[in-house]
DNA sequence: GCGAGATTGTCAGTATACTGTCAATCTAGA
DNA sequence: TCTAGATTGACAGTATACTGACAATCTCGC
């Protein structure tokens, strides 16, 4: 009897981190999404626009890095904000392979007038836990996302990572 | 002078739920692709293909309700399900607008043999922690996403509450 | 200075996700 | 019974994501 495998229910499903986290990710998006409608912005042109404003002149390989987006799905997130207005693309004058980006007062603007919004946001996704439990998944998530740093495709390269990196890396 | 709104960093970002959310999602989905190469599913589909089984009969909506994904998605999901011959779809006999769902013998045995590759996708995402902060985490993301369910666009509705609704609900 | 190998941006293909819409169909109330 | 409203599956449109490929370009060893 105890060789019989358990019969298979969605607990198989629930209780499992990776579902968890599917949910999760749904619904910070959801919230996101909600609390910034005016903006018209998505959660990943957020990120990237803040890359953008922090690291004037950053090639689009760099900014993949910077926020741990995929190259390829890059390419039409800087489509899109570029077609808003909200940065330009300008060739490099030293490798004529790259395009730097900068954030344009539009995008600025934005960025600026989108922060309490945003905040708004991340304080929701976390406000039905109490505060000491949303300090201690915080820390534990943080602590999780950088020790499984290598395992996702496009690992995370802070900028001090790549401050001294040359063009060619 | 303190008036003046910080300088917008980086960790305007990275310290956020919504994108530590986002890359533990990337990192679980890499993880589980690792895992389960040999046998070519996603993880929508292996918790589609999960719900199936435990769910024989179920139709597409009910379907979307217990595993909390979007109807709109599911289609292809159930496409790409029945073209690798996992599922079939009939036509109810009592309401004409519904396809009935029930898992195939080859997704059966599908099933039956991906589930070990599963447990070490999920094992391996929580893994960097320790055994106690493992429980901690996933203590606090249960509470959460059940607590936050309503925010997603489709919310989890668990079997027992569908068992007891009408074909109409 | 030249060619092997690496890098950059781009693209095609596949797979989630969500919004909004639609025709076919069903349910329930007047 | 007849119809207003709800439901179902499907679809179009947009936006992430990842794989793999490619031409243009650059770097570095020789």
């Amino acid at each position: 009897m105890q060789n019989r495998p358990a019969a298979l229910t969605m607990d198989a499903v629930y209780t499992k981190p990776g579902y968890l986290f599917r949910r999760m990710q749904q619904i910070a998006v959801a919230i996101f999404m909600e609390e910034c409608r005016e903006f018209d912005l998505t959660p990943v042109q957020y990120a990237a626009l803040v890359a953008i404003q922090t690291h004037p002149g950053i090639d689009a390989t760099r900014l993949s890095a910077v926020i741990a987006f995929d190259r390829s799905t890059l390419g039409s997130v800087i489509e899109r904000l570029q077609a808003k207005g909200l940065i330009e693309r300008a060739a490099s004058a030293e490798d004529r392979r790259v395009k730097l980006l900068t954030i344009t007062k539009a995008g600025a603007a934005l960025l600026r007038d989108i922060v309490p919004a945003v905040e708004r946001a991340q304080a929701r996704m976390l406000q039905p836990l109490k505060a000491a439990d949303r300090k201690t998944l915080m820390t534990l998530l943080s602590q999780l996302v950088d020790l499984n740093n290598e395992a996702s495709r496009v690992p995370l390269r802070a900028e001090d990572a790549l401050e001294h990196l040359g063009r060619a890396g």
